[in-house]
DNA sequence: GACTTATTAACAATAGTTGCTAATTAGCAT
DNA sequence: ATGCTAATTAGCAACTATTGTTAATAAGTC
């Protein structure tokens, strides 16, 4: 997604108002790679801004999404999560700690046997440890970390 | 997933009675590669068993898979969907009709650029139309077929 | 035939998300 | 600077898919 400048232009390009509550989803959404939930943005939004409502920050995501400036994405951990970056890639998902980071692979898979599917797009989910969750695996069992989005324990996974 | 002979051996085996209500959620899973839900199921059982109830369905659905017998898939639908096939396999999801086929992939693609993810399993979904609705699209906007899991429209897609 | 489990009805509850209303606030074009 | 218009908010209601609960009845299985 563009840059909180950018995107206060296209807003007002599209009738829509630049206001604080959005301004700030702009800059907590700009270059924020640790897909977060629409309750984790607002979480983190409303220590920085009093008041703000999940419903305003579900609004926006959702304008964001249908400027193309949004990717949402459902990955199995209940909930839908935003993504800023919106070039093609795919995403890798850690089944202790839920967190879901960006995966580049060479090339698009080649879809065999299916007869006239015609395919608009492939994405790939990845399941396993990342890197924290592996490197703490067996040695302790709880969480190396215990708040946020990044390395929460996941329930029931 | 096994025929239903073996999977009332199975059940017994494992302490599980083998019910009218299961056997014939075992004949309508068998060999089924329409993907479907809890709830479609529930429609097609009810005709053949009027009086099973939605709550037996989903207990049913989540025995099978705790034995490994079905492989429950989120596809962005809504809700869940089961499939008989546990296979390594991934699937390709209709963006017009909402239909679920398997798909088959010459190799797992390549992981690049994330640093000790340990991957335990990657599962590709691809995103079009199927042949029957790319075959209609533009021709006529409606549905070429309204009932059913198979090619019943969805709706916000 | 006895023991145990499954089924059912009939709900309640959950999580995530969207819809609604009315009142207030405030952005922005002129 | 002002007025038009849209956004925000609180406070709900509602929705979908799923799971949990209870008590009564039915029925597999050994």
């Amino acid at each position: 997604m563009r840059s909180p400048e950018d995107l206060s232009v296209a807003f007002r390009a599209a009738g829509l108002k630049v206001t604080p509550q959005r301004q700030l989803l702009f800059r907590l959404l700009h270059d924020n790679s640790t897909h977060p939930t629409a309750d984790s943005l607002f979480t983190v939004a409303s220590e920085l801004m009093p008041g703000i409502s999940l419903r305003t920050v579900y609004q926006t995501l959702t304008d964001l999404s249908h400027m193309g400036e949004l990717q949402s994405i459902e990955v199995g951990t209940g909930s839908l999560r935003f993504d800023p970056n919106v070039s093609d890639h795919h995403h890798a998902v850690c089944d202790h700690c839920g967190a879901v980071q960006d995966v580049y692979v060479s090339r698009a898979p080649e879809l065999h046997g299916l007869d006239s599917f015609e395919v608009s797009d492939a994405h790939i989910v990845y399941r396993g440890l990342c890197g924290l969750c592996s490197a703490s695996r067996g040695a302790d069992k709880n969480n190396h970390q215990t708040k946020g989005t990044s390395h929460a324990s996941i329930e029931g996974i």
